[in-house]
DNA sequence: CCAAAAGTGTTGAAACTACACCCATGG
DNA sequence: CCATGGGTGTAGTTTCAACACTTTTGG
């Protein structure tokens, strides 16, 4: 490394809006915060990034020490670098999106330290992570519109009934039944597993097939909801 | 300021990728280093990120002072951070895409510092920044489709086949005129100036009506073309 | 056979596509 | 009156939305 510099320099955090969906709603993974500033606070899990690491791996460590989870999917989402948003000086956070499967989103929700919490029931948070959050969700239903992601919400296998449930909470608003099965099914990205539910009357399992998404998308194929 | 951390720091930058469109083809406006790293090769405009200033208002300044240039559309892009993207060390870069009217556009292309270039023609690029670009030109693409950001690519007055030839340029194939027209008028969006450009047959010229795209965004209404 | 949940068919309206055509102006 | 480019109209097809309907299973 022959060029340095020495000047004043931001730190650099990451953070993490983690969603997941469980009775029926949408909900974020918070942790509480255990040294100040915001002491006792709700807030993203997140921290500074480390030299030796790029940016998302460092979202990935972090979510893994503060709440010991690893997301099915993760994108970044935006950087929020205002120069007051962090009592202790000059902080730029690059946040992530991060979807977690619902089996595995309970399992995380028993740690005293960190819980999920209902979209619409929020506590206080700390920092400008109110703002984070909202950008994530607005980020969120717009693009499970135009990309298959609503699958890493569901367990591997799910009805149609349960994706259509989610769609449901993810848009808000009511789905017909026969034209959203019409139309996901004829995208010809599910695979029928032969298996089936255990309800009243059994439903069809089905897998979304990733394989097949990106053969079609090099095609020119759009996923659209 | 009572909490402070000390820690290593990595060095945060923003780039910009400013497009305008010329001659038929998409540009974008590049700058040649002064100072090593790649001293003497084409880069993005862009520099360190000032303790004092938000990262947007860097990237305003930066592109002043390198290229004298306001954007009339300025939005985040992304944020690369790989830990060996600058030889000079750790430097995170936070990317802007920035469009520029065509008529500014010829303006600032005249300085021997800063040119414009054809997307399909770029020179060899000083660190990742031809990966930054492929990202850039992706989201203009497709942002186009769903936001009315091609408008600030055209002069405030412009014919309906001018705008037909923008979209062309920018999705990269040809457009029926006859559906194009009934689709951007049906929106609703544009206002006849009364006006005539003073080609062989004068064509109306129309302003993008952004106080009624407001209205109509905040009742649900989607552009989309 | 009834309740509950899964799964389907039909139809009219709306949007999209392709393509042919007409119109205004300068030379 | 012709070339150039601006500006329609229409018809066939595809997609979409609404809604009523049938099927399977447990009790």
């Amino acid at each position: 490394m022959s060029y340095t510099y020495s000047h004043p320099r931001p730190s650099v955090t990451v953070d993490a809006c983690v969603f997941g969906v469980d009775a029926g709603a949408l909900k974020i993974l918070l942790i509480r915060r255990a040294q100040p500033p915001f002491k006792g606070s709700w807030a993203l899990p997140g921290g500074f990034v480390q030299m030796g690491e790029s940016l998302e791996e460092s979202a990935r460590r972090e979510l893994s020490e503060e709440t010991g989870f690893a997301p099915a999917y993760l994108e970044q989402l935006y950087t929020f670098g205002d120069v007051k948003r962090d009592p202790r000086g000059r902080v730029i956070s690059v946040a992530y999106l991060a979807l977690a499967k619902l089996a595995e989103a309970k399992a995380a929700s028993d740690a005293d330290e960190a819980r999920w919490w209902a979209l619409d029931e929020l506590p206080d948070l700390a920092f400008d992570h109110g703002e984070i959050i909202r950008m994530a969700k607005k980020r969120l239903r717009a693009k499970v519109r135009y990309a298959p992601i609503g699958f890493d919400l569901l367990p591997r296998q799910f009805s149609l009934v349960e994706l259509q449930a989610l769609y449901e909470i993810l848009l808000g608003r009511g789905v017909d039944k026969a034209n959203f099965r019409k139309k996901v099914l004829g995208m010809g990205l599910l695979k029928d597993t032969g298996k089936h539910s255990d309800a009243v009357r059994p439903a069809r399992l089905y897998e979304f097939d990733a394989a097949e998404y990106e053969r079609l998308s090099r095609r020119g194929f759009n996923f659209e909801l």
